[in-house]
DNA sequence: AGTCAATATATCGTGAGACGATATAAGTGA
DNA sequence: TCACTTATATCGTCTCACGATATATTGACT
């Protein structure tokens, strides 16, 4: 029985996922670097860029899309407003929230990040994605727990 | 000219990739933190055990495979060490590298964890497709410079 | 063999950033 | 109006990755 072959062969294809995936982590970050940012602003801007045209771009909105904490959201505009790369205005439907929108600085270089991502992942997608069927294929202990 | 609109719904493509790609993430922290551990020490106990039989498992293979830098890498090792997940002796053949083994108890908290993570895959992994293609459809500036 | 550069790991101090706890302000409903 | 909820802000703390540096081992060249 090579039970432990199939297993080892399941750990190779998500380990190579993953590393993967932290390969275009890492290039994301290391672009928003190259371009003066850090990489949480970066994801901030698109964010914020990025929302519907619908909904209103609180910091609760914010925090969730990035999967942050409240507090940690704050923080985090904080600088980037500081950096010049967004506005923070009150909102006048609602005194309590605040809005954010995107300086044209910010819109300027997230721009050209959002082309470089692009690029980048018409290049790293194929092979995530051959990796993410690889991943469904050598999963062991499918529904049925015995073979055959 | 809606390159306005067009550039926004690239925005939005992006944006949204993004945050499906930190839900995967988040899911991962989380699912690490259940069962004892930190994110990191499950990545690289993953990259450790998933490490094809071929290549000798170094810290600088660590490193390298998590996008650390070596002493990054080093702390991390200390840390599971010590966590009773990982195991790490001289290598024989190179008195300057060390050798990290996977231990039982942690190769048994990887396999959960494994297991859990292809499910969780196969739930994200369309989406996550269907963005990538989404993203190549709405990239504006493509190679070309003037439409049409 | 002897020297020197390259490689691999380890140590220490520092800093960024996320979090928990807490505070303040604004809206909501009885 | 008074409690309750929601949204944002502040502060202290801690983890973790890093830069700088140190030490040990190997390899290469003479």
């Amino acid at each position: 029985m090579n039970e432990n072959r199939a297993n080892s062969q399941f750990l190779q294809v998500l380990a190579e996922f993953r590393y993967q995936l932290r390969g275009f982590l890492q290039f994301s970050q290391q672009a928003a670097n190259r371009v003066g940012l850090h990489p949480q602003q970066h994801q901030l801007m698109l964010q914020v860029a990025g929302a519907p045209a619908s909904v209103p771009v609180s910091i609760a909105y914010a925090a969730s899309r990035l999967g942050l904490h409240h507090n940690s959201a704050v923080e985090l505009v904080n600088r980037s407003v500081k950096a010049g790369l967004l506005l923070r205005t009150p909102d006048p439907q609602d005194g309590r929230r605040v809005v954010l929108e995107i300086t044209a600085k910010g819109k300027g270089i997230l721009k050209r990040l959002s082309q470089s991502h692009a690029r980048e992942l018409r290049e790293l997608g194929p092979p995530l994605v051959r990796s993410l069927r690889r991943i469904q294929k050598a999963e062991p202990a499918r529904i049925r727990r015995r073979t055959g």
